[in-house]
RNA sequence: GGCAGCGUAGCUCAGUUGGUUAGAGCACCGGCUUCAUAAGCCGGGUGUCGGCGGUUCAAGUCCGCCCGCUGCUACCA
């Protein structure tokens, strides 16, 4: 079956070392390490390689609000991110950091290789500066007024509201989020690869190398292709944490240019410690047969990895990818992850509550090989489980173990009617939807199997056989020898989804499974161990605990956690405070936890904003918006003001005619789809809750009074 | 509104290059079984394959339009 034995080496992105790892990463880790195990089965030469992903603005900014140094920060965040990994018996061969010697170095061979070629280019980039917080300013730590349609409060690189495109210099009164004060624009010079010279290798490689799906490919050509691709600015000016550019001194390179290289430093770094040859895997006139290289990432970075990437190992003369495998997004019950519902699970927490085999199955089970997002169904995950694991396979061992425990398999394997020969021929469609990354597909065919195996324990009655007396002993040896066979070759098949399981089974019988080989031929005559418990029923109050877990860790997780604002959250007010031991405690924290104060201000900032009573006069109905209502207001006399307002499905504007509200009145008018709105109306809303609950001030209030 | 994707049995999904009466698992109902760390076996579906139109000898499968849902983005000022 093994034809020739093929050199693979695998990657999965890097994680970032900014947060811990989820149940969404998760999909990609379990994807990656099912397809290498298989591979390793299949007795080729395949290797896991992964790495921490360590540099960027993001990191200093976490390190400096947590008042240590960026070493210390991604030195934590490995450990945390590596007891995760193996937990969830990622078996990775090395896991390295970006942050390396080897990286370093590496990142210098393939910056030679563009510079040799004349893909760098020098192009001076204006940039705001936070001058206390010390640091160049990217696009989204910027808020200011778009210098197109003067509107307030947008980000760096793009108006929201009239869609203009600039740069972070041209904003109108930008302010910094991490210190809320003025930046002042600097200019740097900047490095950049001038992609569009590689074009037509990108559009051959993209369009008919095979190493994409199509519709990835038809994606890329309708989006970037199509036009002439435009300059990658990869060099951040200091401070930055990474690394300097040696021939450009004050330079660092960018996150994304030094993240994929870790794909080959992580390779140097275990060719080092294993005595493999780099120059083996990576270069393409290598005398050993020529390796594949697989890349498994999520949907959210095709574009690093089907354009930059593939442009910089080409310059660099570097194998290409052979396929790169890119996933969807996890959804939880059917909607995005999210913390409040308990639903944003990180890896440990899971690992507190239930059997990481069984969410390995479970993605197996799902995994199609496309770039469909995949749902976790919390219900569907526990019938999955119990049905298929526990119910089907566990259970073919432990219905007939027991009977073999004092004489071992039959010395001859019996007539099973063709069973094992069956599933044995099974073997080739469940290889090659391995190799396709249809594993939902592989997972089908082997619980077939599983069926096939239960229905013959059933026709047989081996229990009957056991009371019948001495004279059945040897149909009864021959029907528990069949059974365990055929479990242990249902095991050989799931072995790369389930290692642990697959070890636990080469104990009760037959030693490790090593080969794919061995679920073509049954065993004989071998010693059977004693049946101990392979796996539990899931209860669904283990998943119940778990996502009340989940969300307590989100609340105390969020309530620690620094913001890229870096200020305490302290109770600023004796209103606040004067407030908390309230004689019934009866709220729950929950909007509170949703959504952090925000913070501190001046009582100077607070009066800036002038809120007023108003009378609503006039509401009505804006058919084509979604979300607002036009409400015509008065804060008394002549005047009156159109404000729109999101509150369409929450209010009625009958029931909003003649009431009071509260508006900001000295917001400047903003132009809207609709018309031009003149203020803004007050309510309450909790992040991610539906509602919205407008304010009314006790009676006496006139239109025209100010909230202070 | 823009971009992307999806709409097949109550639920989660398979349906390969268009080709015989459209499938699986779970759930549900009935029967059997009792060896199992509460599993197993057998039987049970009149599904407008979102709708309409088109191409074809033949369409869930290709094309067009429409409807609905999801994600990102936008009207939430």
């Amino acid at each position: 079956m093994t034809d020739r034995v093929r050199r693979i080496l695998v990657t999965s992105a890097l994680p970032y070392a900014n947060g811990h790892i989820h149940l969404g990463h998760l999909v990609e880790y379990i994807q990656t390490d099912i397809f290498v195990r298989f591979q390793k089965l299949r007795g080729h030469e395949a290797v896991y390689l992964c790495a921490d992903d360590t540099h960027g603005t993001a990191i200093m900014i976490r390190a400096q609000a947590e008042g240590r140094s960026e070493h210390a920060l991604i030195a934590a965040m490995r450990e945390a991110h590596l007891a995760d990994f193996g937990g969830f018996q990622i078996g990775f061969n090395h896991y390295g950091s970006t942050d390396s010697d080897a990286n370093r170095r590496l990142c210098g061979v393939i910056w030679r290789s563009l510079r040799d070629r004349g893909l760098i280019t020098t192009r001076d980039v204006q940039q705001l500066y936070d001058t206390k917080a010390g640091v160049f300013l990217a696009d989204r730590f910027v808020r200011g007024t778009c210098p197109r349609c003067q509107t307030a409060d947008q980000y760096g690189d793009s108006c929201e509201q009239c869609g203009a495109a600039y740069t972070p210099a041209d904003l109108v009164d930008p302010v910094s989020t991490l210190s809320g004060t003025r930046p002042e624009v600097r200019s740097a010079e900047h490095l950049f690869v001038t992609l569009e010279q590689m074009h037509a290798f990108l559009e051959e490689w993209t369009q008919r190398s095979g190493a994409l799906d199509p519709r990835i490919a038809n994606y890329l050509a309708g989006h970037f292709l199509c036009d002439p691709l435009r300059d990658w600015d990869i060099s951040r000016p200091a401070p930055y944490f990474g690394f300097e550019i040696p021939d450009a001194p004050g330079n660092y390179w960018y996150v994304w240019f030094d993240a994929p290289i870790g794909y080959l430093a992580a390779t140097s770094e275990w060719c080092a410690a294993h005595g493999g040859s780099f120059e083996s895997w990576w270069h393409r006139d290598g005398s050993a047969p020529a390796a594949e290289i697989h890349h498994f990432i999520g949907k959210d970075i095709t574009y690093f990895h089907t354009l930059f990437w593939p442009a910089m190992l080409e310059a660099a003369g570097l194998q290409l990818p052979k396929r790169v495998h890119i996933h969807g997004f996890l959804t939880v019950n059917g909607q995005k992850m999210s913390k409040s519902r308990g639903t944003f699970l990180l890896a440990r927490t899971y690992l507190d509550h239930l059997d990481p085999g069984m969410l390995r199955y479970y993605y197996a089970a799902k995994l199609s090989g496309g770039i469909d997002d995949l749902d976790l169904n919390l219900e569907e995950f526990t019938a999955k489980v119990n049905s298929d694991l526990v119910g089907k396979v566990v259970n073919l061992a432990s219905r007939t173990a027991r009977w073999l425990e004092q004489t071992g398999l039959a010395p001859d394997y019996p007539d099973d009617g063709g069973l094992f020969a069956a599933a044995a021929a099974d073997g080739a469609a469940i290889a090659e939807a391995y190799e396709a990354c249809d594993f939902a597909r592989a997972m089908r065919t082997i619980m077939q199997a599983a069926d096939r195996a239960n229905a013959y324990v059933d026709a047989e009655q081996p229990w009957k056989l056991a009371k019948a007396g001495p004279e059945s002993a040897a149909k009864l040896h021959d029907v528990a020898s069949v059974a365990i066979n055929l479990f242990r070759q249902i095991a050989v098949y799931l072995a790369p989804v389930l290692p642990v399981f697959a070890a636990q089974v080469g104990e009760l019988v037959g030693g490790p499974i090593l080969s794919w080989e061995e679920s073509q031929r049954p065993l004989a005559g071998q010693p059977v161990g004693s049946f101990r418990s392979l796996m539990r029923r899931v209860e669904p109050a283990q998943i119940e605990s778990m996502l009340a877990a989940s969300v307590t860790q989100a609340r105390e997780s969020q309530a620690k956690e620094p913001t890229q604002h870096a200020v305490p959250n302290q109770s600023t007010t004796k209103g606040t405070t004067s407030m908390e031991p309230s004689a019934s405690p009866i709220d729950s924290g929950e909007a509170l936890a949703a959504e952090p104060l925000a913070p501190e201000c001046t009582i100077d900032d607070f009066t800036r904003v002038d809120l007023r009573v108003a009378r609503v006069l006039a509401a009505e109905e804006v058919p084509e918006a979604k979300k607002l209502l036009k409400l015509t207001i008065s804060f008394g006399g002549e005047a009156t003001r159109t404000v729109f307002a999101g509150i369409k499905g929450f209010h009625t504007p009958e029931s909003l005619v003649g009431r009071l509200v509260v508006v900001v009145a000295n917001l400047a008018p903003r132009q809207m789809k609709f018309g031009l709105s003149e203020g803004m109306v007050v309510a309450a809303s909790g992040a991610g809750a539906t509602g919205v609950y407008l304010l009314s001030p006790d009676s006496g209030a006139l239109p025209g009074m100010r909230l202070r």
